[in-house]
DNA sequence: TATATATTTATAATAATTCTAAAACTATTT
DNA sequence: AAATAGTTTTAGAATTATTATAAATATATA
């Protein structure tokens, strides 16, 4: 398993502290889902799963990224070029761009692209992100 | 059937000109997708014609859609709240509003929300658009 | 340790979409 | 206008993504 970003002691606490029992499946995902990948989806982490995690079936996989959903842990991503859903682990604002080409997915900071709302008082506006689409060269 | 935006002549004609067969089946789709459909997706577009065509399978809605977005007249959405594709027949720059409660989709010019971007040159930039969040009073 | 509760699993079910191949339609050639 | 070639439509099968089910397993609690 390749270096992660969290040890396994505080995926446990992150797990506890939202309520979540964190059983061995879970935190196998989690050491992934929350540290190396990178907008996966579930077949990468079914994938990923199969090779570092002696078993988990798919239906826990599925499970459990809906669970991480729901504690806002992650959050689920759909673009237009794909039926899959799509996971993001950096939960603040912050923006897209996808290549045309090779469908891959690049983070923008908040800091790189710029929105300004001029939208009248009855959009209660609670969050925001802006999908770029293009070439990277 | 509603007041359209296009007469049956004049889908004939935009059809065409996309080298499209103007088929009875393409220019009932036409008339509600080109026209009154607000962000409808296959089932609706489905519903509509069921009631407004004398017969028309799903494959056949499917089918339009997609040759429709081949050519350009209209545009795939896809927003995390949902695993159906959503078509917008404004193919220009704009941005979307969903409301939290009822998923429903508002259109957002872009005169309402400024877009400025300081990516660096690898990140050649051909479409964007805002997905903001919230709730519409 | 026994018991209750929660989780995992394989599999079935559902839902969105695409594929297939025959039938129906449209355009073209005669 | 009939024959032919090419295209589109259709019903239904196939595929893919996801959720539901219910038995087996694991975990927590008394």
């Amino acid at each position: 398993m390749k270096n992660s970003c969290l040890t396994t002691k505080e995926i446990e606490n992150v797990l506890k502290s939202k309520g979540i029992q964190p059983t061995a499946q879970r935190i196998a995902v989690c050491k992934y889902v929350l540290c190396d990948a990178d907008h996966p989806n579930v077949d990468e982490v079914k994938a990923w799963a199969d090779e570092n995690f002696p078993k988990i079936s798919l239906a826990t996989v599925y499970n459990t990224m809906n669970i991480l959903v729901e504690v806002g842990l992650i959050k689920t991503l759909r673009f237009p070029h794909s039926d899959k859903a799509i996971f993001d682990n950096n939960t603040s604002i912050h923006h897209h761009f996808i290549d045309e080409k090779t469908s891959k997915i690049y983070d923008i900071s908040s800091d790189e692209v710029e929105v300004k709302s001029k939208l009248s008082n009855d959009f209660e506006v609670k969050e925001y992100s802006v999908l770029l689409v293009g070439n990277k060269v």
